[in-house]
DNA sequence: ATAGGGTTAG
């Protein structure tokens, strides 16, 4: 059917150069063959080159009918990091029957863009609706990792039962994607049943496997399938140890994670651009700042994601001098920063209260054509809120383009108290309970302002409204390395080994947070106990057992590191300070925000709350 | 005939 692509000639080429030979293809070729056209494709260096060779084969009525040709155009355009998505899809839609190679040029093209959509999925569908081509494993992995991209459990979940339909289940390309799909979704029992069933696993089974794990922060489990992959003789690379970095980022395992460093380099492997970024974050999110900036000092490529990733770190751990610093000169190196680097930079202004800054910076972001997110939105309020800007920040709020959520409304609640804009803080209250009428630690937040205020009767009244709204607390959780392994904390979890001698500290531990004369009211209300089980409360919360647990463990005068705090109260800080001034040891709170380092009960963090 | 699966910052 010739006429197709010449009728359609026009439409597909906006100026004319038909009659030109490709300046940068010197192939002598009169008459374009397909293998021809092949290995020119192979050359083609931009979309400029593969429109005259598109052209010069529509030209050729010999090479009209040829769909090997013309899906290697099609691939180009949609595959090529130089192509045009755009055309490949106005191609695409001139083909009748375009063969499974093309729909699977397309499928994996449209998921490759900046932003995943379901485009992928719909095309795949169309595949099989029309059902001209059948689906191979190339198509069965392409649209797996498309539905990995958006987490769209229910139709990657078809495309498994597809797998055993077209017989290609057997497929290694076919297995890694369902596993790896799985995994996104974090569904990793239904990943690690899969994984299992892989006869002969690979370097990739593995790494989705414990990249799988990494992710969701099981640092115990994806340690262990990395020694058991060294076991079965699979040699990890970079790719690999991203994820092993990454899993005891997220843990707060900071002896696990120079641990994996040394591994890295007593094994030689090539620490790239993205290891040496898992890098530094791990070191900054383990509170080793210091050897963050080693890592990220050394590097001689720097992207964007480098740059912020440091300029976090160094925000939360409150070093904004460094952290600004490094902006500019991130600037002047010519990396473009986008809307993570300016939570970086919004967030340690806030930190130090830096108005003027910020609204510089935030002036800055808006010329860079960087749209403001909830995140730095939030930036901006805390940052008035702890200026004593309070009313600037509360119509900063109300003038807000999109619809505030919890985070900022609770930040401005939180600047309520720290301003005494205690008439506001009624209508913020309110803002933040029906938003989010659901959770627990918005009516310790709002009763707290009210005791804070020796309003009793509202502090009764919260109560009951809560339990009125059926609000079931969400276990705290903590966790702490001792010797290589992590052992996590759950709010009323009992069953670690030594729970009888952590119990035992923590009766010590409640006795000097008394005689500091504190009282653990916030748990109380949380739990709603009597007095007899106030103690055991305070105790309970998965902080202290934590801290606990260190105590007994750590009797050398090293840091006592409590991290990977879910809920972090403004109680715990209490706790934390005074044991660290009895103990004399130094403790490290990390909460979503920041770092705390506590020094003999002093917090180096100058606004600490 | 053509091609492919696991990785970094909030």
């Amino acid at each position: 059917m010739p006429y197709l692509y010449k009728s359609n000639h026009c439409r597909l080429f906006h100026s004319p150069v038909t009659n030109r030979t490709p300046p940068s293809v010197s192939h002598p070729c009169e008459l374009l063959e397909e293998e021809c056209v092949a290995s020119l494709i192979q050359k083609c260096p931009d979309m400029r080159t593969l429109r005259q060779i598109h052209a010069h084969f529509v030209k050729s009525p010999a090479n009209s009918s040829s769909f090997y040709a013309l899906s290697k155009i099609l691939a180009f355009c949609a595959l090529s990091p130089s192509g045009d998505l755009a055309y490949a899809r106005r191609l695409f839609a001139q083909i009748p029957h375009p063969n499974v190679f093309s729909w699977n040029s397309m499928i994996r093209g449209s998921s490759q863009l900046p932003h995943p959509s379901k485009e992928p999925i719909f095309l795949y569908k169309q595949m099989l609706q029309k059902g001209f081509a059948l689906p191979n494993s190339f198509t069965l992995a392409f649209v797996l990792k498309a539905c990995s991209l958006i987490s769209a459990f229910l139709e990657g979940r078809q495309i498994h039962c597809h797998a055993f339909k077209h017989g290609l289940y057997s497929s290694p390309f076919v297995q890694t994607g369902l596993l790896n799909f799985y995994a996104k979704c974090e569904e990793l029992v239904a990943a690690r049943l899969i994984f299992d069933e892989i006869p002969d696993k690979n370097l990739i089974a593995w790494s989705a496997m414990i990249g799988g794990y990494a992710r969701l922060g099981l640092v115990n489990a994806a340690l262990e399938l990395f020694r058991e992959m060294q076991g079965a003789g699979i040699s990890p690379d970079e790719v690999t140890m991203v994820s092993v970095i990454q899993a005891c980022a997220k843990a707060g395992a900071l002896d696990l994670g120079k641990w994996v460093h040394a591994f890295i380099d007593r094994n030689g492997i090539k620490a790239d651009l993205e290891l040496k970024t898992a890098l530094i974050d791990m070191y900054a999110k383990c509170g080793e700042i210091d050897r963050a900036r080693k890592v990220f000092d050394r590097m001689e490529v720097r992207d964007t994601k480098a740059w912020s990733s440091m300029i976090v770190g160094l925000a939360i751990h409150g070093l904004v001098k460094d952290a600004l610093e490094l902006f500019s000169r991130m600037l002047e190196s010519k990396v473009r920063p986008n809307h993570v680097t300016f939570i970086g930079v919004l967030s340690a202004c806030a930190h130090s209260g830096l108005v003027s800054d910020g609204r510089r910076f935030w002036s800055i972001m808006h010329e860079l054509g960087i749209e403001p997110m909830m995140e730095h939105y939030g930036c901006m309020v805390d940052l008035l809120c702890r200026s004593g800007l309070f009313e600037e920040a509360y119509s900063f709020v109300n003038t807000m383009p999109i619809m505030p959520n919890s985070v900022i409304w609770r930040t401005l609640l939180v600047g309520c108290k720290s301003n005494g804009s205690l008439d506001k803080a009624e209508l913020v209250a309110k803002q933040l309970l029906e938003l989010e009428p659901l959770s627990a630690e918005n009516y310790v937040l709002v009763s707290n302002l009210y005791a804070s205020s020796s309003q009793w009767e509202k502090v009764s009244y919260m109560r009951k409204k809560m339990k009125d709204n059926g609000v079931k607390v969400v276990p705290g959780c903590s966790s702490i390395e001792v010797d290589g392994f992590l052992h996590e904390f759950v709010v009323g979890d009992e069953s670690h080994p030594e729970i009888k001698e952590i119990r035992k500290v923590l009766r010590e531990i409640t006795e000097r947070v008394r005689l500091a004369g504190h009282e653990p009211w916030t748990s109380a209300v949380l739990h709603d106990v009597g007095e007899e089980e106030k103690e055991v409360a305070l105790c309970e919360h998965s902080e202290r057992l934590a801290i606990a647990f260190g105590l007994l463990k750590t009797k050398a005068p090293v840091p006592i590191r409590v991290v990977k705090n879910l809920r972090v109260c403004s109680d715990c800080h209490e706790v934390t300070k005074i044991i660290s001034k009895a103990y004399n040891r130094e403790i490290i709170v990390r909460d979503r925000v920041r770092f705390h380092r506590f020094v003999n009960g002093v917090c180096s963090c100058n606004d600490f709350w």
